[in-house]
DNA sequence: CCCGTCACG
DNA sequence: GACGTACGTGACGGGA
């Protein structure tokens, strides 16, 4: 039957069912398994009342679809990059519900549209014009306005939530102009919502009324000089272009290429079998209920709940979980329709465990030798791509491996899967893949990360690489890489692996990242985790991506000279030393050092550790050097300048980057308990700046020609989230008049004034603060003071007698690691204290690390919040993040533009905590500029 | 591979 | 009453 005359079209903005439906209702999950489904739950109440209300009606479609935007890129974009960039990607619980919102459409026997590259609206439009054309009537099932342009002619739109039509009345109300002009007039007025620019100034009212006056928009362009209002006239001339642009964006495009003919959506009627299956399977009751008593059959008996006794363990999907491990099971890819057919079935459920291989664990440097997918527990593939035979030619050169898919080819496939924000990628350690894929190109969002999930459940209990996280949560150990790489010398690179071997590990591990991600999800929210991972840990990884593969400038010269002559100083104290000593020896060795000093010299105040070496660390040494012994004195200079000479001015040097020229760091988010960053290969947290000699380690760190560098960095913060935590007002207070905190703390406690205060006393003050936030000891006090212990005690006494507060805190924060297990940050994150029970010396270590974690913890979660923050913040200035040292951010800034950089980042920084913790106290920070580190500290 | 040492916050 | 102690990291060289 072709569609034509007495044929009535209903087109139902699917998307827009979608958002309302998830906005409108409170989250719902799948009881069985957590699975979010509250948007699909309202989508398919608000199809079932739409498909009862018609069977009613005298003025039923004939035919019927529903119609969803594809993906957030469009040709829009292409037009106009900035289009929709406002848009907050969708939330996480509601990516996974796009696919079955599809599915439940198709449940319901319902026509189900999307294009690649278009909006919903453009499908709409199209298909209104070809049934307009063909002579029949159409309702879009719709409340937006962007689709009253389409309004006339035998189109009309019903807004589904008030049930109310709308024609040209009711578009002309809207837009004061009737449907041919509602473009010209959103051109105009712009759209805040989907960032459509329009004319500066220029709201609904006044494009109206210029619309009106002047009968269209090109002719209004044309005779925009005859304006009268001087600042109007001036904007519309000044702002043609992005006029025109706006045309071109709210336009919808009626001519799209759709492949749909209308006769193929005549109206049917749902199957019972299949909508009730599908209801049933989202577990939802009543509407199942419903649907039966109108069909007329036995409602479908309901799934059977996990057992009660399933702990808080309980794999998200409880048939999958029991899917035992078998390399037999995955397959490799090795041509497009394979792939294509892994990368359809991702789309239609929504997520994907996806893992790259490489040449090398610097992803900086690695290239990709072949990728992984994983859809279900056991279900995985292996897409080699760049594997080389094992056979090394006469050249020692090697040859590509047979049965690979052309790269190139691969990743034009892969890549608008990677860039889909309705399917989930998930990751292990997602930072490293997104590199190597941003080296390629290649895009990703909406990113998961099991690692990152790990970290928010169980920081402190263990780490969170891959094999412990399978054989802690999935009870299987994965194929060691060194069985395929071997390991030391004779280790080849995974390009060498045979593809067969390759497949099985490969596979594996997507496969293992799949199950891991299917158990963690639930556990996120039974544990009250689920906002710590989203908004303290997943939104990181792109911003610290990003920060690693800019780099810092590090000028090699300098290094290479300052290497020579700490070479010579030290060539000239190792002499010294050997004379000394009356004998050479190994001056790096602790153990000879120590031989030497208390067995050949024997020098006084010798003590042996546990493993019977003679203890020679800093302190003993300078304690013998302050005694007037000349050796020691000399060894402490010796080592300084061997350890800037090790660890930065030679180690530096090896790791500035062949192609960019500059250093690379690699973050770790999980690297420590308290949520602290910590920062390998190279450690760019650790680059000296106590000693004069180490500073001109940091000058080597520099702006390029025309750049500056900025660095700002939050003053005492710990000590203020201390004040905060533990409700200390007088500390508050000083904190908001801006007082010197160490000196308060001095006069606070022995009654001196600040004025003129012996500054032996704030030293002392100040390393008793230090002491709070690592929770104090007598010893530890002393030792750190050079005092005798009674001394220190006596000071911790009467500090805690000033600051009753503070020992409450610590008490209840010890308290409270004792009954729940953990402590927690400001934010949320909770760190496991496990040992904090036990008996012994353990028990000290295990006091001090819940008290120390809540405050460097806060702290982390602050600057955390500031940088995820940052990349928006700084959007349109010639900025770069480069590095973050806990309490610091380095920028890189073109010059001439740096009190504006700093005036912004600065009040994010300070901003940081807001409005998730209102703080008692001010946060400040203090920003520095200079063409190096040094100068900008 | 562990230990001692020392660079940073 | 004794024990052993400041919190959090990563890199290096020595030595088994």
């Amino acid at each position: 039957m072709a569609f034509g005359k007495g044929h009535h079209l209903h087109l139902i903005d699917g998307s827009a069912y979608i958002f309302r439906a998830y906005h409108a209702l409170p989250p719902l999950t799948r009881k069985s398994d957590g699975l979010p489904v509250g948007a699909v739950a309202g989508f398919c109440n608000m199809i079932a009342r739409y498909v009862e209300g018609n069977g009613s009606s005298a003025d039923a479609p004939t035919h019927v679809a529903v119609v969803f935007d594809f993906s957030s890129k469009t040709f829009r974009d292409e037009i106009y990059p900035l289009y929709k960039a406002n848009r907050p990607p969708p939330p996480e619980d509601l990516r996974p519900q796009f696919a079955l919102t599809r599915e439940a459409t198709r449940a319901f026997n319902l026509a189900c549209l999307e294009t690649e590259g278009l909006e919903a609206d453009d499908i709409i439009a199209t298909l209104a014009r070809q049934a307009r054309e063909a002579g029949g009537r159409v309702t879009i099932i719709s409340s937006d306005k962007d689709l009253m342009q389409l309004v006339g002619d035998g189109v009309e739109m019903l807004d589904p939530m008030k049930n109310l039509r709308i024609g040209r009345d009711e578009v002309f109300a809207k837009f004061g102009v009737g449907p041919e002009r509602v473009v010209d007039v959103q051109s105009l007025a712009g759209d805040s919502v989907d960032n459509v620019p329009g004319a500066p100034g220029i709201g609904l009212k006044t494009a109206a009324m210029l619309i009106q006056e002047y009968g269209d928009l090109d002719t209004l362009l044309e005779r925009a000089g005859e304006i009268k209002q001087p600042k109007r006239r001036q904007t519309l001339i000044d702002n043609a272009e992005q006029i025109r642009i706006s045309r071109q964006l709210v336009t919808l495009k009626d001519d799209a290429d759709l492949d749909m003919p209308l006769d193929s959506l005549e109206q049917r009627d749902a199957e019972p079998e299949v909508l009730l299956e599908f209801l049933n399977r989202m577990e939802f009751r009543t509407l199942t209920k419903r649907m039966a008593d109108k069909f007329k059959v036995e409602p479908p008996a309901a799934p059977a709940l996990p057992a009660a006794s399933a702990s808080a363990a309980a794999p998200i999907a409880q048939p999958q979980a029991d899917v035992p491990f078998d390399a037999a099971g995955y397959v490799a890819i090795r041509d497009a329709a394979t792939l294509s057919q892994w990368i359809a079935q991702a789309r239609e459920q929504g997520y994907v465990a996806v893992d790259t291989e490489t040449t090398a664990l610097d992803e900086m440097v690695a290239d990709l030798v072949g990728v992984s997918l994983a859809l279900a527990p056991g279900k995985a593939a292996y897409l080699p791509l760049a594997h080389v035979s094992g056979e090394n030619d006469l050249f020692g050169g090697t040859t590509r491996a047979g049965g690979q898919m052309d790269v190139n080819e691969a990743l034009a496939l892969l890549k608008p899967l990677l860039a889909d924000p309705s399917v989930s990628k998930i990751f292990q350690n997602a930072k490293y893949d997104i590199k190597i894929f941003a080296r390629l190109g290649l895009t990703v969002t909406a990113i998961e990360d099991t690692m990152l999930m790990s970290s928010a459940l169980y920081a402190g209990l263990h780490s969170h690489g891959m094999d412990v996280l399978s054989e802690q949560h999935l009870g299987h150990t994965p194929i060691p890489i060194k069985s395929l790489l071997g390991s030391g010398k004779s280790q080849i690179t995974f390009d060498r692996v045979p593809v067969d071997e390759a497949v099985k590990y490969a596979a594996e591990d997507a496969d293992i990242t799949l199950r891991l991600w299917q158990k963690f999800r639930p556990e996120l929210h039974q544990k009250r985790v689920t906002t710590v991972y989203e908004t303290l840990e997943r939104p990181l990884v792109q911003v610290l991506a990003d920060m690693e593969r800019e780099g810092v400038l590090v000028e090699r010269d300098v290094l290479s000279r300052m290497s020579n002559a700490f070479a010579q100083k030290m060539a000239g104290l190792e002499a010294e030393i050997h004379q000394l000593a009356g004998r050479s020896f190994n001056v790096g060795s602790p153990k000879q050092l120590g031989e030497v000093l208390f067995d050949e010299l024997g020098l006084p105040g010798g003590q042996k550790g546990k493993t019977g070496a003679w203890a020679t660390g800093a302190e003993v040494l300078e304690d013998l050097a302050s005694e007037g012994h000349d050796l020691p004195a000399r060894v402490l200079d010796w080592r300084q300048l061997s350890k800037l000479k090790s660890t930065y001015t030679d180690a530096l040097q090896d790791h500035i980057n062949r192609d960019t020229g500059r250093v690379h760091t690699s973050y770790s988010l999980v690297g420590a308990v308290t949520g602290r960053l910590s920062s390998t290969d190279p450690n760019l947290q650790n680059i000296p700046v106590r000693s004069e000699e180490g500073r001109r380690i940091r000058a080597a760190f520099v702006a390029p020609p025309g750049k500056s560098l900025i660095s700002l960095d939050y003053s005492q913060i710990e000590l203020r989230i201390l004040a905060h935590m533990a409700d200390i007002p007088a500390l508050k207070q000083a904190f908001r008049d801006g007082h010197d905190i160490h000196a308060m703390t001095a006069s606070e406690m022995f009654g001196v004034p600040i004025e003129g205060m012996d500054p032996m006393i704030r030293r002392q003050a100040k390393a008793i603060n230090f002491g709070v936030i690592y929770g104090i000891s007598g010893f530890g006090l002393a030792r750190n003071l050079r005092i005798p212990r009674a001394e220190a005690q006596g000071f911790i006494d009467r500090y805690f007698e000033r600051f009753p507060g503070i020992r409450s805190y610590m008490d209840r924060t010890v308290a409270e690691a004792k009954e729940k297990g953990y402590v927690e940050t400001l934010f949320g994150r909770k760190i496991n204290t496990p040992e904090i029970n036990a008996k012994g010396p353990g028990a000290g270590f295990a006091k001090r690390a819940a008290i120390n974690a809540p405050i460097q913890g806060s702290a982390a979660d602050i600057i955390r919040r500031a940088m995820i923050r940052m990349p928006e913040a700084i959007r349109n200035l010639p900025a770069k993040m480069l590095l973050q040292v806990h309490d610091e951010l380095l920028f890189e800034v073109e010059k001439g533009a740096e009190d504006e950089v700093i005036r912004i980042v600065k009040s994010v920084m300070e901003g940081a905590a807001a409005p998730a913790v209102h703080l008692d106290v001010p946060l400040i920070v203090d920003a520095g500029i200079g063409l190096n580190w040094a100068e900008a500290h």
